[in-house]
DNA sequence: TTAAAAAAGTTATAATATAACATAATCAGT
DNA sequence: ACTGATTATGTTATATTATAACTTTTTTAA
């Protein structure tokens, strides 16, 4: 079985998430833009792991005030506030959400997700960007958006789980 | 209203179309599969345009020998079965589906799809896909499969509808 | 204080995809 | 050709993901 250990092996998870939600509330805060109870709660559902989240495994999560259950616009639009931000990125692929690791620049997603523990490891390498922005522009296109999802497996599940 | 030429301005899509489905025929025979009636059907459908077209769409578009209308399973069986054959691929920020220009070689696919007019140009670039595998050979990842979708404007409606 | 704007609640439904089981067509060995 | 196994398709129901449309509440700003 997989470990739900998140992320890399040896890693504090819980400085990890609350470095990340720190960082959410600076930035919104910069932003003049409202950080409000429900997103932090769906931000901070989304952090739990570094595994991509579905919408409606969030909305199971969530704890309403009155102990009612929310109904999908309710998590959908506070993913939309997340997603504008650049707090969060969509991994496509699975229909899902993770928490970005550097939201304080607009950057595009690159992501490594590992089909044995289902964590996601989001890159930041501009050659690839490069590339592809290269080969773009020699056919005329104008990029405006990246999707680069790259299933597989991890370091982690490489070493334990060998197959 | 962007033009519903398909593709490179001037290409002429009937041979285009003819040549994936000869294709086709042909490397179902060499791999002792099926291209059944049902399953050239809904590639035939796929290659009327270079836009990604939606499971729905195409079974809108089926014709069924009884006339009667077909199921989604249907469609999602056939859409299967071209996936692993390598005939068509899957545009996952789209949840469409589209013909493989290369289908004799498995290979990761690479997509420039334009906002404008819906095309989807399908690249067939190494370098881009040695970046990645660099960046997560360091990582200790192994890459199974890979989900390059750049959304933008291609040349054909940066030049004509230039905004 | 109060009108406007933004956020959240609520209900219904759209769009995409699959499970499970029944029937039909095809194939391989006789 | 016959027959059982396999593959493909039909059929019904339902799961999963996402949005439309409208109402109420909260926040902001004059
Ligand atoms: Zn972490
Ligand atoms: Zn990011
Ligand atoms: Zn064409
Ligand atoms: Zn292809």
């Amino acid at each position: 079985m997989p470990s739900d250990a998140p992320f890399p092996d040896e890693h504090n998870h819980a400085i990890c998430m609350s470095q990340a939600l720190g960082n959410a509330a600076k930035l919104c805060l910069q932003r003049g833009v409202r950080l409000t109870p429900l997103r932090l709660q769906v931000l901070e559902l989304v952090w739990r792991s570094h595994k991509p989240l579905g919408a409606y495994t969030i909305l199971e999560n969530l704890q309403t005030a009155q102990g009612r259950r929310a109904a999908p616009p309710t998590v959908y639009r506070a993913l939309d506030f997340l997603l504008a931000q650049g707090l969060i990125h969509r991994i496509a692929s699975l229909n899902a959400f993770i928490g970005c690791l550097h939201p304080e620049a607009t950057h595009v997603g690159q992501f490594l997700i590992c089909e044995h523990c289902g964590n996601a490891i989001e890159l930041d390498t501009p050659e690839i960007t490069n590339c592809i922005m290269q080969r773009a522009e020699i056919l005329g296109f104008v990029v405006k958006s990246q999707t680069i999802e790259i299933s597989g497996r991890c370091a982690h599940c490489q070493a334990r789980y060998a197959s």
